[in-house]
DNA sequence: ATGCATGAGCC
DNA sequence: GCTCATGCATA
């Protein structure tokens, strides 16, 4: 049911491998599958290995489990357990330690399109993400236009960096809660998987006041010009939200989106110190709606003359007490669809 | 919110 | 073939 990303498998944290639980793909994959929803499986799963090592397996598998429940380091696990696991004990996600580089983020953005279901939160966004407003592509500029190729090059150095410190096969974890710098002068910080978590928390409630979807927070992310940081889509803000992603992602992301969320804040601050600044351009205009009497009248006055002249306009206008230029634009407007009624008939 | 897919780098 | 970050599509 909810993170347990059926491609994620949850690698356990190399500091919870003991040498002689040598972490054999078998019995991580057994593991692995023994959380997944669908226990179903599991039976299957086994079917040609011998009983002793499916017992073997089995019996590593609750070591493991429980190694991470109560490993206060365990950056995955702790996610879930501290938030709201329901059922699952294994991690989603990965997290055998690698270097965080930030540059991990970006994003590889498909020519796909953010979800449609959530709006655009105009202003705010336009300010954030000025492409935006341009013909709606500014996300595409940064990310979708580039979609695959240049993207895909991008991560991939990304990626490299980050995988040079084999940090997956060997065993120096990110989350050196306190004295931990496992890394050799390494400088990436404190992973502290609670502070990950309360601002994860933080973030979607000052989200949520910005009145700014999840989308668009993705959307935005490309406008904060932070080099090798493009756009991130919904799922993954949702993610990062929820804390299904891995702990090196997680803590990647972190200082991107807190930079996003600074600079949205910041941003309607000023909007509330000098609204007219964002007046003009963005304020919503309000749609004039005339009420059925009226618009009986207009039709009336339409199907005899259609084109009404300015002063027979202002003659309408005071009889209906509508503004002179709600009845011009409404015998435009009206011109304009029977136009089209016309067009439509024809063809 | 999440199941499934893709693609890069690694082994 | 595997891990991981990420996205698309959809419930």
């Amino acid at each position: 049911m909810m993170s347990m990303n059926s491609k994620q498998p949850f690698s356990m944290h190399p500091i919870l491998h003991e040498p002689k639980y040598t972490p054999l793909h078998s019995s991580s994959e057994a593991i692995r599958r023994a959380c997944l929803p669908t226990p179903s499986l599991q039976g299957n799963i086994f079917a040609g290995f011998d009983e002793t090592l499916l017992q073997r397996a089995e019996a590593l598998a609750a070591v493991d489990i429980v190694a991470q429940k109560s490993h206060p380091f365990k950056p995955d696990a702790t996610y879930h357990t501290m938030t709201s696991m329901t059922s699952m004990t294994c991690t989603p996600t990965s997290s055998s330690a690698h270097l965080h580089h930030p540059s991990v983020l970006t994003s590889h953005h498909h020519p796909g399109h953010h979800q449609p279901a959530q709006g655009l939160e105009g202003d705010l966004l336009d300010h954030l993400t000025p492409g935006i407003s341009l013909g709606g592509m500014t996300g595409s500029d940064v990310c979708s236009t580039a979609s695959h190729t240049a993207h895909a090059a991008h991560m991939s150095a990304i990626n490299h960096m980050q995988h040079h410190h084999h940090s997956q096969s060997m065993n120096m974890h990110p989350h050196g809660l306190g004295s931990h710098a496992s890394l050799g002068g390494g400088g990436d910080a404190e992973p502290d998987p609670r502070e990950l978590e309360s601002f994860a928390e933080r973030f979607k409630q000052r989200r949520i006041k910005l009145g700014v979807t999840q989308a668009d927070v993705g959307a935005a992310l490309a406008n904060l010009k932070i080099p090798g940081v493009g756009c991130l889509s919904q799922s993954t803000i949702c993610r990062f939200e929820s804390l299904t992603l891995s702990h090196n992602n997680m803590v990647a992301l972190k200082p991107i989106l807190e930079a996003w969320l600074e600079e949205a804040e910041r941003v309607q601050r000023e909007k509330m110190a000098k609204p007219e600044i964002f007046n003009g351009a963005d304020k919503k205009r309000k749609r004039t709606s005339i009420a059925a009497p009226e618009k009986r009248s207009l039709e009336a006055y339409f199907a005899v003359q259609p084109r009404p002249s300015s002063e027979k306009i202002a003659a309408i206008a005071e009889k209906l007490d509508l503004k002179k230029n709600v009845v011009r634009v409404w015998f435009c407007n009206q011109r304009q669809k029977q136009k089209r009624m016309k067009f439509s008939a024809t063809h």
